[in-house]
DNA sequence: CGTCTTTTTGAACCAAGTCAAAGGACGTGG
DNA sequence: CCACGTCCTTTGACTTGGTTCAAAAAGACG
């Protein structure tokens, strides 16, 4: 974390200090963002309301937990991890933030941030007041649905996080996080094949719940089977068939804790009120 | 599952069938559920759309993945999970939800449901058609700010989840379990001290990562030491202290990812933009 | 009362954690 | 431009918590 070399301000150089209005119909995320699938005038309301990027160095916090929540923000460029502290001042990455990402959505139930948000290199965000938003959330449906949508999206996507970390095998977990990471790219119409994870060992350990040396072996054997190439946090993928074959290496016995019998009579009581009604 | 005896029929035996309207204002769950802290007019257009309780017998589904997004649902009693699925056959319980939750909000992003929702035992649950309640959200802010709430709670949850799943050592998570079970007793009014947990063994396992097996040796080691006693499903807490401390115990160092001199600067974005604005 | 499921306990094994130490990368300041 | 310090990465050797396999005991339910 060398790379912070100026503590107290964010000194981005750039004329973004003024609360210039968001150039969304011209950004390269647009068709990932907040803005997404609305039409020209609401887009125009919405560049209104967002103010464009601020710039932010590795490091550096966009918001910490237990701070009223003022703004939702969209990562523009770069990436952003939110993480949980536990009291006894553990850590826990939680997620990890993209461009045309939303972030600051666990500040909208309460008021108040439930994590910290840090970017994980030099990045740009865009800012989004809260109660101005909630507002416009009100007056126009589709932008209401937009907000559904996004937080829909990122619960099914912590959620399977979860999955992911209790997956068995380390190897399998960090396989399935460079398989994310590669579609991730490829959604924002990067390279799929080559790509730079703004993580250190360390970050990508917690992330995967496990530790540093544990992942450098894995991506040591990866590297050693000709699988990917990695030189620091650059990894290039050689064989992407053979990195998904990683995926269910060690013969994962398909766990069962729902028995086949009731899987198999397809009543789920949605279908029940269905005929009913 | 042998309890499932009418593997083809919801066969409640309760008059349930019919579309009738729901009574929140006299259900036990109303402080915790959807209709929480809306006015009297807004909470009868609620009763109106919600339909009442139906009923459903342990290992049931109350909606699969893939299938469409036609309800938002709360529970009224019992316990339901909700289980990701991996295309290798595993599963993966994401969520535990009790009286007083909303279920199927993985719906509402695309419309169709992201995980598998099943009863844990007998089981009621409210259904909130979804297209009816969305324009509601449009109509009523109050509506609309009580689902944000909603949502953001259960991303907030299955996040600090994943904390939990990724915490090192099984007993802190079965101990994790146990204390957060005993809190979301109280909070709706039932003993902390005694518990059922509606889940096997093997449930627990899946759902902290980790095998039946271990969950049984931390019970046995948790009974042996006089901090609970369980018979079966059913737990009760003889020393909540001991049992808290046993959260930490193994000397848990306190894993940093971020460095102290970044966290210490109180800079964060946000404040930045508040002074500059 | 017999069958099926769940729980419990034991023993052996192994994946991953821990400790340690060396090698790289990178920015800073001389 | 080089030397130094700091942080990050890599690899090795050792230890261990947790999984796996197995088998018996305890409930649940018709």
């Amino acid at each position: 974390m060398s790379q912070l070399a100026s503590p107290n301000s964010i000194d981005d150089g750039s004329p973004a200090r003024r609360s210039d209005i968001a150039r969304c119909s011209i950004c390269a995320m647009q068709t990932l963002c907040v803005p997404r699938n609305v039409d020209k005038a609401t887009l125009g309301s919405l560049e209104k309301l967002i103010q464009s990027a601020r710039s932010l160095r590795r490091g550096q916090y966009v918001y910490s937990s237990d701070h009223e929540a003022r703004y939702l923000f969209a990562v523009r460029s770069g990436a952003v991890k939110t993480m949980a502290r536990t009291r006894d001042g553990r850590e826990q990455i939680v997620g990890v933030h993209r461009p045309g990402d939303a972030l600051g959505l666990d500040g909208l139930a309460t008021g108040t941030y439930a994590f910290d948000a840090v970017a994980l290199h030099d990045t740009t965000v865009c800012l989004i007041p809260y109660n101005q938003f909630r507002q416009m959330c009100n007056e126009m449906p589709a932008v209401q649905q937009r907000l559904f949508e996004i937080m829909g999206r990122q619960l099914v996507q912590v959620a399977n996080g979860r999955l992911s970390a209790c997956m068995q095998s380390v190897e399998a977990r960090v396989v399935g996080f460079f398989i994310e990471l590669a579609e991730n790219n490829a959604m924002r119409g990067f390279s799929s094949r080559e790509f730079t994870m703004y993580m250190t060992r360390a970050e990508v350990g917690n992330y995967l719940g496990t530790t540093l040396e544990t992942v450098c072996r894995v991506i040591s054997a990866l590297s050693r089977d000709g699988i990917i190439e990695a030189h620091g946090k650059r990894i290039r993928v050689l064989d992407p068939d053979r990195l998904k074959a990683r995926l269910v290496s060690h013969a994962t016995k398909p766990e069962q804790v729902t028995a086949d019998a009731v899987r198999d009579e397809e009543s789920t009581l949605v279908d029940e009120v269905c005929e009913s009604v």
